[in-house]
Order: structure tokens, then C-alpha cells, then sequence
DNA sequence: GCAATAGTGGAACGTCGTTCCAATCATGTT
DNA sequence: AACATGATTGGAACGACGTTCCACTATTGC
């Protein structure tokens, strides 16, 4: 009884690759990396394992495709500024946002480093980074050196929030238990991270992410002799 | 036949939490992180996997004791320069040497962002932050910084090594194929990421990792002589 | 000497990613 | 209308993993 176009199968209750990374971003969404699995994948979709692995290769590739996704849309919007340091600036936003929204992402990126979805990040960062002057050696090493930036960040990111789900309180009460670590270190063996607990709980994650940024981008108007960071207003 | 003095046994058959610890990153030299099993080392101890479990909780505290002997290491040597800027930046070529011999340490401190070894290098990074002059809210945010860009250097290292190691060859050659691919993208959609392949295979990881560090200390240097921290809009 | 406790070895459990295969479905040919 | 073919499906089965359990041995305090 289900009609059925020869080549473009419409039916909602077929089978195929989208449908399957769209379920499985919202497994990752709901229960973090451990979530997904092929066996509530299949179930959810009603299905078994075996159908499953005729669209998708491996669980590495469906992480890769869900990934994908998630930055995919954050890059497509906005960052089209004139200004490189602001477009810079407003593209490494979108993806700590998406990475903040989704953090299986941060991790997912780390594990895939020449995949596609980090290939867009790096392209599109690069991008900016030569509008802003550099050339040669310095745009590789300068580009390099925003997408470890941008990728240290989610990925601790993405700790934070396992652990926070692991023990089953909101992501504060987590880095509290931390901070309780921390205070009660040795003040001689570690005076900074002792003096510094305080501030792990009451700290905003994307201040300091947009902190780093503009760290980075100074530090490059301050080698290369020429720019001031003065338009990062 | 065996001697032992009443608490601490001497006795090298005996199993300890040191000689596990010392066993785990033996197997994780050999094989990264997938070598590492509970099958494998009670196996190469030649015992039970009951046995270790009771001196150690799980494998992640395993790992986590794993890193903290190699950055424990990495940080007892060297970084007592006077001017801070140069100890931050043997500090942190020693714990980037560290990741380089044992991959698996990058993607290890990254689970486990509160535990004692990212503390170290937390505590000690930070030391030489404040010795730069960085005060209050600064500190923290530079300090955090500096972390972040070392965590994704090193699991991005990690990564780099795994994928290498499941291809069976060696690192350039994991990274040519990488390269390949990056170079057979539509040009138009990665204008960047097309140019730069070559510098993919071609680039030497320690330096661009270095410039890295001397950018963020740069920037450190340009926004503490002008700014104040209402940039964030 | 003897109970108590620290420590050991290995079988067993449940879950995972992945493979395999018989059954089903849609389609082109006769 | 009947069949052959290849794409697609569902689920059983496999091997490996982390972890738990427990019978057992060795050491210690009394």
C-alpha cells in the first residue's frame, strides 16, 4: 500500500542515512557519547543492527557524519563580516556555541582530526586568518594554532559535561566537587590551583573561550609588528 | 622461600599499584590506548584481572596514574628559568615532549580534566602566569588559556598517532593520506584547506606547537598594555 | 597453633561493535 | 502473470571488553 518515486524513497518509515544520523544526534544529545549505541540506535528506529551497517560503515563514520552536522549549521550562519578579526572572532563563537549545545561534538572532533567536519572548522578559520595578512608559513601555523585553541576547549568541554552527567548533577555542582579538590590540595605543592578553586566554579566557560580568542588575535598583531588589536570592540 | 619485611614487600613477583602502574604504560607504549586491557595486563603480570582490581578502583583511575608518572616527569625536570615568559615556554615544550613519547597522555589528561595530572600543569603554568604579572581575573583566564591550547595540541597528537597506528605505517605517511585527500576538495568550497595541504605533510609539529606558545604569550603582552576586560560584548 | 584478614586467580556476567545470513521487497524481463 | 535479480531488512551470533564474584591461599595478630 506505500507509494513509492523509483529512485527517491520519500516513505518516512524507509530506512536511509539521514534519518539514521538525525537519530543518532539525538541519542548523543540525550545520554552524551555513551548514549549512542547500535542497539538503541536500532531500536529506536525499529530496525536491526544489519540494516543499520548497510548505510553506515562504522560507528567512527555515523560520529563523523553526526558531527558533521552540528558544524556544518553552525558555520553556515553569520561570519560574514567585514572585519577578519571580527569575523574570526564571531566564527570561533558559532562553533563554541555548537560545541556548548552538543558537547559529544568537541570529543567527536578530537577522534577524527582529518575528517570533514574539522576540515571545515580549520578551512574556514584559515580563511580569515590570511584576510588578515598572513601569508606563507605564518598562515598555516597561526590557523593551527586557533583550531588546537578551539579544540582543547570542546573537548574539556565535553568532560565537563560527562562528568557532570556521570554524577548526575547540573555541570556547577560538578566543578564544585573540583574545586573542593583543588582548596584542599597542599598550598606549597600547589599554590596556584589552590588559590584558583574559587574561581573554577564561578568562572563563565565562553567568556573565557572569547578571552583566548582575542589573546590569539593580539598575539598575532603583536608578532607580525603591524596591526593593533584595537578592532576587537 | 621468600623474605618480607612486614609492610613494605620488597618482593618483585608481588603485585602493587606501582608495578601495575608501570605494566599499564608499558602496554600502552606498545599498543596506545587500545593495548591497554584489563585481559592483557593481568596476562603480562601473570595473574587474575581480580587481583589488580583490588589495588586499583577501575581503568580509569589506572589511566589517570598512567599520566600522572609521565607528567609528573615531564614537570620535575627543567622550567626553573628566571624570566617567566621562557619558563612557560620550556614548561611547556617539556609537557609537549611528554605527549609526543606517550600519545595516549594527551587523550588521557582530556577525560579527566580535574584529576591530579592536568592539576600539575594547571598549578604550574599558572605559577609562572602570575610571575608574569597577570593579576585577579587575568590570571585565571590566561592560565586557562595556555591549557586549553595544550590539551588540543596533544589529543589532536593522540589522534594523529592512533590513526597512523591503525594504518600501520608511519606518521607522515597517515598524514599524506590526509594531505591527499585535503588537495582533491572542491577548491572553491575550501579555498584553505586546498592551498595549505601541502604544509600538512610538510610541517614540523614541535615548532608549529612552539609558535603557538609564543603567540599566546605575545597577546598576553599587547592586551595587558592596553585593554581593560569590558571587551566582552 | 589458630582465627582473621589481606591478597590472589580465574570463571562468569552483561554490554559493546561488528558480522553473517535467511527472509523480504521492488523492479526489469519474459 | 510469473520469475529472476539485486537492494534492503531484521535479528541471531561472535569475540572482546570492563567489571564482579567467589573460592582459595598466604600472611599476620593473638
Amino acid at each position: 500500500m506505500v507509494k513509492h518515486t523509483p529512485k527517491a524513497q520519500a516513505d518516512e518509515t524507509a530506512l536511509s542515512r539521514s534519518r539514521i544520523v538525525a537519530t543518532a544526534i539525538q541519542l548523543l544529545d540525550e545520554g552524551g557519547e555513551p548514549g549512542l549505541t547500535f542497539r538503541a540506535l536500532s531500536g529506536r528506529l525499529a530496525t536491526g543492527a544489519g540494516a543499520i551497517y548497510w548505510h553506515i560503515a562504522n560507528k567512527r563514520e555515523l560520529l563523523i557524519a553526526a558531527s558533521d552536522v552540528i558544524v556544518a549549521g553552525a558555520l553556515d550562519i553569520g561570519a560574514n563580516r567585514s572585519d577578519p578579526a571580527q569575523a574570526l572572532r564571531a566564527l570561533a563563537m558559532n562553533v563554541f556555541d555548537a560545541m556548548q549545545a552538543h558537547p559529544w561534538v568537541g570529543s567527536a572532533l578530537t577522534h577524527a582530526p582529518g575528517a570533514l567536519p574539522m576540515t571545515r572548522i580549520f578551512d574556514r578559520i584559515g580563511q580569515q586568518v590570511r584576510a588578515l595578512g598572513m601569508a606563507g608559513e605564518r598562515e598555516w601555523t597561526m590557523t593551527a594554532a586557533f583550531c588546537h585553541y578551539l579544540l582543547g576547549v570542546g573537548s574539556r568541554n565535553a568532560a565537563n559535561a560527562a562528568m557532570a552527567r556521570e554524577c548526575g548533577v547540573e555541570r556547577t555542582r560538578a566543578l564544585g566537587t573540583v574545586a573542593e579538590t583543588w582548596a584542599a590540595l597542599d598550598e606549597k605543592a600547589f599554590p596556584f590551583a589552590t588559590s584558583a578553586s574559587r574561581r573554577l566554579v564561578a568562572h563563565d566557560d565562553r567568556e573565557d573561550f572569547l578571552t583566548g580568542i582575542d589573546l590569539l588575535v593580539a598575539g598575532m598583531g603583536a608578532m607580525t609588528g603591524t596591526r593593533t588589536p584595537e578592532s576587537a570592540a
